[in-house]
DNA sequence: AATGTATATGAACATATGCTCATATACATT
DNA sequence: AATGTATATGAGCATATGTTCATATACATT
């Protein structure tokens, strides 16, 4: 009630921020993130796609699911991951274009 | 020069965004960066407001120095430093604003 | 010159993270 | 029912990360 002069962010903010960036900041999920945002992709098709361990990508894609990153459909035994956050898409997207158009 | 039919990002690219989003990720750092975002501010300013530590405080700040997000300038003994990117700080704004607004 | 003040920095430590390896699960096929 | 296939999951391990503590640095003041 005192230090305090300026607009500040609440703390709930601060860490819904931080897992958000905290999700976008692996090389992997990135690259998987950036397939997802162009077309819907099995696990096998990352893997290859990749050139990681199927349970590498597993443990990724299980961590983009628990932030509600990502969403999946099975179809027998394979299942087809898409993105579900659209505003983390945008923001991938943008970053990229600010590194690459440089 | 077979099994990659989509465009696809260099790994330059995934390293450079990945660098971004992981400074990003922390609740310190934001909560520095949004400061820097609203105004100039010495080191024993953010300090106070964070009610962090000075060395915790100055390590975050080497860390962003070193990624050229923010700059200093120097009077006498007192450091003032501003951000240096305006694009890191429109991302943090956009990420910010989109969770207050849920 | 000596002391004070603001900040930076190195080492150490505890926790978090991302992978591998082994194995479980669930459905498909024979 | 038995085997195969695609994916998930738990344990373990090596590395990365963020803080603290002690101390260095550089300028200011007396």
């Amino acid at each position: 009630m005192e230090q305090q002069e300026h607009a500040f962010l609440s703390s709930n903010t601060v860490e819904d921020a931080s897992r958000i960036f905290k999700a976008l900041a692996d090389p992997t999920r990135i690259k998987i993130l950036y397939l997802l945002s162009q077309e819907e992709c099995s696990v096998s098709h990352i893997t290859e796609v990749l050139n990681m361990t199927q349970s590498a990508v597993s443990h990724q894609l299980s961590l983009l699911r628990n932030l509600r990153l990502v969403k999946y459909r099975r179809d027998g035994n394979t299942f087809y991951y898409t993105y579900d956050d659209e505003h983390v898409i945008t923001i991938l997207n943008q970053v990229i274009s600010h590194i690459e158009c440089k």
